[in-house]
DNA sequence: CTTTGAACTCTTTTT
DNA sequence: GAGTTCAAAG
């Protein structure tokens, strides 16, 4: 990478610029200090987004910086792309497309396309894969196997915890060896080498190596490091506080040839400590960066008055903090509502009226959220919402890359691209059944040891060519097992031929689909859910098609990118649309809306059960904080009496957080089944009370009959004027939706914008020829419907085929 | 080898 | 209450 003319030294702003007009004094300065290390301590809401935003604009336009000489870390996918988008927006368009030019990534998306080129350094070749938790899981438990340990489920957790911990320090075996201190951690920390090593047999890696990995790069090469911190000359980080151990070094490692970091946070923001983040980072960083300059944004911009000092009221009793005070302009204010419900699903049903009496006071559904502490949570809300016919969306969860169907369609690409992969092959090489139990997978093992499953498996469909060790062992296959092995061989093979012939990727799949008979074998494996998995395998087969579309890539790097891609982004980062959203706490961060509920506020609950030091206790503190902040104009507090955890309900006690805030800023539905009256202020009462509840839960004081409030009814009535309006669930209804049943289906003739394809004979690199049916879209990247006969029915860009 | 059913366990939070 | 694991029958 070349690049001439390297500002060195950015001229100090002359001035006022333009682009800073719209920003306060002390964020123009945050703005416009672009030398030199630089913190900004920015509390909830006091636009630090738009800090960063403009910061990045400004170095562009007024300090002639190049867009490929910045570097902006962010924490999720979400941020990044709407970051892009803002910068977007300041710079206008005068078509140099500069806000697409600054590198905006996450940290572990900068890690997997930095080690994507200096694979070869950690012994890796460019085709490694990156696993997931439950494939590290799946591999953890075969090493304990091996090993053998007691294979015990939550030992593998633990020592599943126990890397991750290492690795979020930056710490590699080698160096994890030296702080042993004692005889089980070295004993972990064996494991935790055996496990590095297979990973890299296996030309694989994981989450904690993307960011570990690219350390080791940075340490062992120090002129890719230079080069490295030559090219992105400007380095920002957004959410600083929750920054780990490595990311920190990785930071540093990039920032050493000039010292240009800028990183924005909030300690009392800080979330993750539990995933190694530590505060140590922002609290020390004037100390790693002496001559470091500090800016605080303290006034807030997003909230009422009240929503901040109740947050205040929650955050203020957390003693390890940077003192400060937000303040806004915004006086007054709605109370605070709290809502008390007999058990969790009226709590969901009352949520899911006031969404709907919201709504009908012209509250859009997207600027409206329901929060919890666990995802668990989240389904009874999915079913109030639903039954209420309010259009929702739910973030995070189980994430669509990680479902069972699609993760075992992707395994399949993963072992063809790389077959010492061996998670994914264990995962799929029975799948569909194919005859090959445990039994036989064994005697793959002991036949591939020295090598990899996948010779021993070619071996045995090379049949007796080979008279290896591997081949005696696995040649004690036979009948139904044998024939099993070898078609596994031979789907994956033609897989890698269709790969090898540039095919297109989403055919690639569909040609898989119908050869093993994926979609038959869900039907009669799993008929319950057979519907909902069948879709979830065409979105798949669409997001393919998408992503092949928009990518500039070729052959297979298309695939690596995709997949990587599919480990990195949730399905659900793309923002927008007007659905109330539903996710948990930690997911809100960075977010607002203009209402916000916060759900099951019950301890336990929130603080969690699990909660034990009063480090963690802070933690929980700022995360109600952070949930609280969200707020821009209204905050509805629910809590439930009692709540089925393990499938049976049991009592609950309300959260102390919600103790803490004055009463004074409380309005109590009086729709509750409880009057709240005994909701009193202080922390230091909460132990107290605790001591005083009897078993039987009088925390709570019953007073069922309640009538709703003449307010409560009348939006309740209003509501049912408008419900109709709303469809049923459709997140994501603007996205094409490929219709799997029609894959059996004759074709339907069409001729919507064809370019005069519609009826054409085209020939096909694997299908031969073929007529169009159907033409959707135009260009080179239109998606074609032909008819092939003898194959039946494909869908195919236009590029791949050729019009005769 | 595969399927079935009963027993058993676990629940934070996520890139 | 859901997902996983184990044993026994097909």
């Amino acid at each position: 990478m070349t690049r001439k003319s390297y500002k060195l030294n950015a001229p100090e702003p002359q001035g006022t610029s333009e682009l800073l007009e719209n920003l306060n004094p002390v964020q123009a300065e945050a703005a416009s200090l672009v030398d030199g290390p630089l913190l900004i301590l920015a509390g909830a809401g006091s636009g630090k987004t738009r800090v960063m935003t403009h910061r990045i604009a400004y170095l562009i336009r007024e300090c002639g910086v190049w867009p490929e000489q910045i570097l902006a870390m962010t924490f999720t996918n979400k941020a990044c792309a709407e970051m892009r988008e803002r910068v977007d927006e300041i710079l206008g368009d005068d078509g140099l497309d500069e806000a697409r030019r600054v590198t905006i990534s996450t940290f572990h998306s900068l890690g997997a396309r930095l080690l994507r080129i200096y694979a070869r350094d950690l012994g890796l070749s460019s085709d490694f894969v990156i696993y997931d938790d439950v494939d590290q899981m799946a591999l953890i438990k075969r090493l304990m196997e091996d090993d053998d340990r007691d294979k015990d489920r939550s030992e593998a957790r633990r020592l599943r915890g126990f890397i991750e911990r290492m690795k979020n320090r930056g710490l590699t075996p080698e160096q994890a060896h030296e702080e042993v201190y004692d005889s089980n951690t070295e004993n972990d920390v064996h494991f935790y080498e055996l496990y590095q090593s297979a990973l890299r047999e296996a030309n694989c890696v994981d989450f904690g190596d993307l960011l570990l990995g690219l350390l080791q790069v940075l340490r062992n090469d120090p002129k890719t490091a230079k080069s490295l911190s030559n090219q992105y000359r400007y380095v920002m980080v957004d959410e600083f506080q929750d920054t780990n151990p490595a990311q920190y070094e990785l930071l540093k490692h990039l920032t050493r040839e000039h010292n240009n970091l800028a990183v924005v946070g909030d300690d009392d923001q800080a979330i993750y400590r539990w995933r190694g983040a530590t505060v140590a980072n922002i609290l020390g960083f004037e100390k790693d960066f002496p001559n470091a300059r500090v800016v605080k944004l303290e006034q807030n911009y997003r909230s009422t008055q009240t929503i901040l000092d109740a947050a205040n009221d929650v955050i203020e009793l957390n003693t390890q903090r940077r003192p400060k005070k937000l303040w806004t302009d915004n006086v007054g204010g709605e109370k605070i509502r709290c809502f008390t419900a007999s058990d969790d699903r009226e709590e969901a049903a009352y949520v899911a009226r006031e969404i709907t009496a919201y709504s009908a006071e012209s509250v859009p559904f997207g600027e409206m959220a329901v929060f919890y502490r666990t995802n668990a949570q989240g389904r009874a809300f999915e079913e109030q919402l639903r039954f209420a016919q309010i259009p929702y969306r739910v973030v995070g969860g189980t994430s669509f890359y990680a479902r069972e169907e699609i993760k075992d369609v992707l395994a399949y690409l993963k072992v063809a691209l790389n077959p010492r992969n061996e998670v994914d092959l264990l995962r799929v090489l029975n799948k569909p059944t194919r005859g090959v139990g445990k039994t036989s997978i064994d005697r793959l093992r002991i036949a591939g040891a020295s090598t990899s499953i996948w010779s021993a498996i070619e071996a045995v469909a090379h049949g007796g060519q080979q008279q290896s060790l591997e081949f005696l062992e696995a040649a004690k296959l036979r009948g139904k097992s044998k024939t099993g092995v070898v078609d596994f061989y031979e789907v994956v093979r033609e897989v890698q031929a269709m790969l090898d012939e540039g095919q297109e990727l989403a055919v690639v799949v569909s040609e898989l689909l119908d050869r093993i008979h994926y979609l038959d074998w869900l039907q009669s494996h799993d008929a319950e859910r057979a519907e909902d998995r069948t879709r979830n395998v065409g979105e798949l087969v669409n997001a393919i098609m998408e992503f092949e579309r928009e990518s500039d890539l070729e052959g297979l790097d298309v695939l690596r990118a995709f997949l990587d891609r599919s480990s990195l982004v949730q399905a659900t980062d793309d923002l927008g649309s007007g659905a109330v959203t539903l996710m948990t706490v930690h997911g809100s961060k960075g977010l607002e809306f203009d209402v916000v509920f916060l759900a099951g506020m019950e301890d336990e609950i929130f603080p969690s059960v699990r909660t034990e030091d009063p480090e963690e206790l802070d933690e929980e503190r700022r995360l109600a904080y952070v949930a609280i902040t969200r707020a821009r104009k209204e905050l509805v507090i629910t809590n439930a009496k009692r709540r089925r955890i393990f499938g049976q309900y049991r009592p609950t006690t309300p959260s102390r957080f919600v103790l803490d805030i004055d009463p004074e800023r409380l309005h109590v539905d009086s729709a509750s089944t409880s009057s709240h009256v005994d909701y009193v202020r202080g922390a230091g009462s909460y132990g107290f009370r605790r001591q005083l509840m009897s078993p039987d839960n009088s925390m709570w004081d019953y007073d069922q009959t309640t009538p709703m409030t003449r307010g409560a009814v009348r939006r309740a009535i209003q509501s049912q004027k408008n419900v109709d309006e709303f469809s049923q669930v459709a997140p994501d209804a603007d996205e094409p939706v490929f219709d799997v049943s029609a894959w059996d289906q004759e074709p339907e003739p069409s001729h919507s914008g064809d370019d005069g394809l519609h009826g054409r004979t085209v020939s096909h690199a694997t299908f031969g020829e073929g007529k169009i049916m159907k033409v959707s879209g135009t260009g080179p990247k239109a998606v074609l419907t032909i008819q092939f006969p003898g194959t039946g029915e494909k869908r195919v860009v236009r590029k791949y085929v050729k019009v005769l």
